[in-house]
DNA sequence: ACTAAGTGTTCGTATTTACGAACCGTGTTT
DNA sequence: AAACACGGTTCGTAAATACGAACACTTAGT
């Protein structure tokens, strides 16, 4: 591992992973917990900390000593979104669906094996579901995790979940690398993925991948509802206004396939 | 200037400022660009961008060689969200006045000078008024900005400001620094700001600003609507809106006097 | 009251980074 | 097709950072 020919640049990969464990770890935090849980040694986590309050990514607390996010974190992180052409195209869809579903759309993206919430609008519907924007979440067990898993080649899915007994969450939750898969061959064939209070025993949601004009997965979205005994009756509804909006994004990027997952989409024929 | 005794980390710092050029240039950029406009030396500037995009803060481009925001650096932004204390408390309040009124509700924060853009809530208004989130804006020309200059000492408005004739945005801005420092008076004897058409030929606007226990000013919220020569009959309406909810926010912080704009609020006495 | 354990801070030098210059690859001009 | 311009990449060494150790300060324990 590791032998890339990148040189990696210490101080700037420990000053994003300063701010990396402060926005992932809910709590401000000090100078000390930083050292320690990053095996940074003080002294040069003091000076690096230090130039990011100056900086303004960090607030430093005089009194209590601890370090939180600061406005220019918000800015930088909003340029991201406001450049994100996925962002900006699947907004307006994802409203329209909200509105006809009074269900909450979601957009995300994967990185790095997980999926990162970009986006939400939220129903009326007094039950809804929500999320944190800008979150993580495991693939194998959501909507939207296994809609871009379906997309991709059967290495890469190995490589993300592991490829052997996977994390439950709940009884819904495939437990095996084998049975996600036998999903995954389900979601590609029916052109949507569906999470069936595989990630919280309240969730049921519908979710389709956003693809280019290269058909690389860029993104995904999905409706998402309280679960009762008859949301299974809307699945068809959800499933429709989504596919269609996948594919009215996906279009904009250059996608030309009359439908989302089709045998060019994934490298992936048969799944021993 | 700068004898502080603050040691600035220059890589750190540099890593920063890479970010910061590229979230508020819309465009991707080039290594040449970067080490032009900053004045990096090439080979550093190759270094910590690389890094960078090895830590998925930049998005490299192999074939157009430019390099963009990545998802952590949004991950990293909406941490700075969840965690503050102001948007999460104001967020309802703003929904709830967009829904009052049918124009759109805004949270900002001062920063260097400026204010940031953290929250909107739209109203269902055909003609309403909207930013980007995350955007800056002058202080001297908004309601939200003055709003939040009229809690400060006049020393510090001066620095803000520069003191002297001020960029001009539309026939309402205020030219001169005396001009503002009159209707700031004005602001803190009504208890709330007014932007009518100072920044935007088209848009009126009331801000109040959010204080905390020790009476400092954290935030400023308002509401923004298109100009019609009638907008002025809702600014009774529009401006208790506001500063109920602006208390009611800032109670929360602590803040116990009855009302904004006390003699406690603001260092100054007399503009002279 | 003293000790101990927890912070943050300073400082000198071993270690790492910075960066000028040279190099490579592409596309454009002459 | 040679020369040029303009981008990215590599490399050795001057220059800046990293970091162990010592210090200072606060809080908790005995």
């Amino acid at each position: 591992m590791e032998q890339e020919g990148i040189k990696i640049n210490k101080t700037v990969a420990r000053a994003i992973d300063i701010m990396d464990y402060i926005a992932t770890n809910k709590k401000p935090v000090t100078l000390a917990t930083i050292s320690k849980e990053l095996s940074i040694p003080k002294s040069s986590a003091f000076d690096i900390m230090h130039t990011l309050a100056e900086k303004k990514m960090l607030k430093a607390n005089n009194e209590t000593k601890q370090f939180s996010l600061d406005v220019k974190s918000f800015e930088i992180g909003s340029g991201y979104l406001s450049r994100n052409d996925v962002h900006t195209v699947a907004r307006p869809l994802l409203k329209q669906i909200s509105q006809q579903t009074g269900e909450t759309a979601f957009l995300a993206v994967e990185n790095n094996g997980m999926i990162v919430y970009l986006d939400k609008v939220e129903g009326i519907s007094p039950t809804r579901t929500t999320c944190v924007i800008g979150d993580r979440n495991l693939m194998h067990c959501t909507g939207l995790g296994k809609a871009i898993l379906a997309t991709m080649p059967i290495e890469k899915i190995r490589l993300i979940t592991g490829g052997g007994s996977l994390q439950v969450r709940t009884q819904n939750t495939h437990a095996t690398f084998n049975s996600l898969m036998l999903d995954l061959e389900e979601i590609r064939k029916r052109g949507y993925s569906i999470d069936n209070r595989e990630d919280n025993d309240y969730v049921y949601c519908v979710a389709v991948p956003i693809l280019d004009g290269d058909n690389n997965c860029i993104a995904a979205i999905s409706i998402s509802a309280i679960y009762t005994p008859d949301t299974e009756n809307h699945r068809e509804a959800f499933s429709q206004l989504i596919t269609n909006a996948a594919l009215e994004i996906s279009r904009k990027f250059g996608y030309v396939n009359p439908r989302i997952y089709s045998e060019d989409t994934y490298g992936l024929t048969d799944i021993n």
